[in-house]
DNA sequence: CGCGCAACAGAACGCACGTTCGGTAGGAGG
DNA sequence: CCTCCTACCGAACGTGCGTTCTGTTGCGCG
């Protein structure tokens, strides 16, 4: 499957390029370069610009969702399956922060009809969250409590895994301990005191 | 000060254009359209589109700080002064939400050397943040650890902020009291059992 | 009155962009 | 050997962009 081999390479210097200079900024000419081919050797592979946004968006949600399916998949209790959120979103803005970059800043760039069917797989993601919190709810909260507090923890997270703050996979691990503290028992509970689950 | 009515009206104006449309896709045309002027009326008020941007962010950004620190003053202990930072900034994504949506999702676009100039009063607002939750931590938690919590509190904030989660004040007022019970006692305390301070 | 300057506007310039067109090399199939 | 088809490339086309040039109006001021 060369083929194939050629259409990754192609999605992969896209979303390097959108993610370094932003949808509109990011040029068909500096993706074919960075893709090595010439432009309208791009052309022969894609029907326009908006299609490499689609591909990049489309894949790199693919595999975030893969990855968090597999992560939840391990985890037995409502807890753990919180962390284990955590820990793959924060891993996959650590290895694949380019993809985490344009998945929430130009996404909203996508014309239609292709920006609803990423809408929806957006959708399916935050579903996942909001079905980790509702398993994990103490007290019976009202949907949109509930949808709220998913987009709440949803934010914490892109707000530190977009920025540099994730250097190494250590930092993810450890960032992730402390975020699960923070979100599970509040700013006010001392973090040393809780590790069961 | 007709004239600074002038300016107001045209960085008005490029605002809402530059939330719409996002930097690079919104044109000079439309924004001298949007102010009521011609293409070369507005190259008489401003430098070049970078300015423009520039403007933007600035004046958004004294704002948001002036209110910020309007409301930290009124504030007595230093959970009122969470809560009031909490208010402040949804308050002004629900009253402002084109210039918030410009802060966080347009500024690294904007070339050196005003970049830096705008990082830094960024960098003014994370620090005011920082010493509220200085002022809260019960532990010594250390700067790091402090700076990443300022940053995922932050975080939750624009997360709900940008997106069409306030649509009005009360909506604003409600989330503001979640978010601060969420951040301060964790999402498995229950939210009626707090309202002390 | 007339001079100068601030406050604009119309039209153009040059450039970079997305896209397309016409072509070519090379391998597979008859 | 000829034919097709896939996989490209060089060059161009048209458009929209940021910016600038050349005015023109109107008002304050001596």
């Amino acid at each position: 499957m060369a083929i194939e081999d050629r259409y990754r390479g192609i999605v992969e210097a896209a979303r390097d390029v959108i993610a370094r200079r932003g949808y509109h900024q990011a040029s068909t000419r500096e993706i074919a370069r960075a893709a090595d081919l010439s432009l309208a050797g791009l052309y022969h592979y894609v029907g326009g610009k908006d299609e490499l946004l689609f591909l990049v968006l489309d894949r790199s949600l693919d595999t975030l969702i893969a990855a968090l399916d597999g992560a939840l998949a391990t985890a037995r209790t409502p807890e753990l399956k919180l962390l284990a959120l955590i820990q793959t979103h924060l891993d996959f803005g650590f290895r694949h922060g380019p993809a985490l970059k344009v998945i929430n800043r130009d996404w909203e760039l996508l014309p239609e009809p292709r920006r609803s069917d990423i809408a929806a797989k957006r959708g399916d993601y935050v579903q996942r969250g909001l079905g980790v919190l509702r398993e994990l709810d103490p007290h019976g909260r009202a949907g949109d409590e509930l949808l709220s507090a998913t987009n709440l923890l949803l934010g914490m997270l892109n707000g530190i895994a977009t920025r540099p703050f994730v250097r190494s996979r250590d930092d993810a691990r450890a960032l992730a301990a402390q975020v699960g503290s923070l979100f599970l028992y509040g700013f006010l509970e001392p973090a040393e005191a809780r590790h069961d689950a």
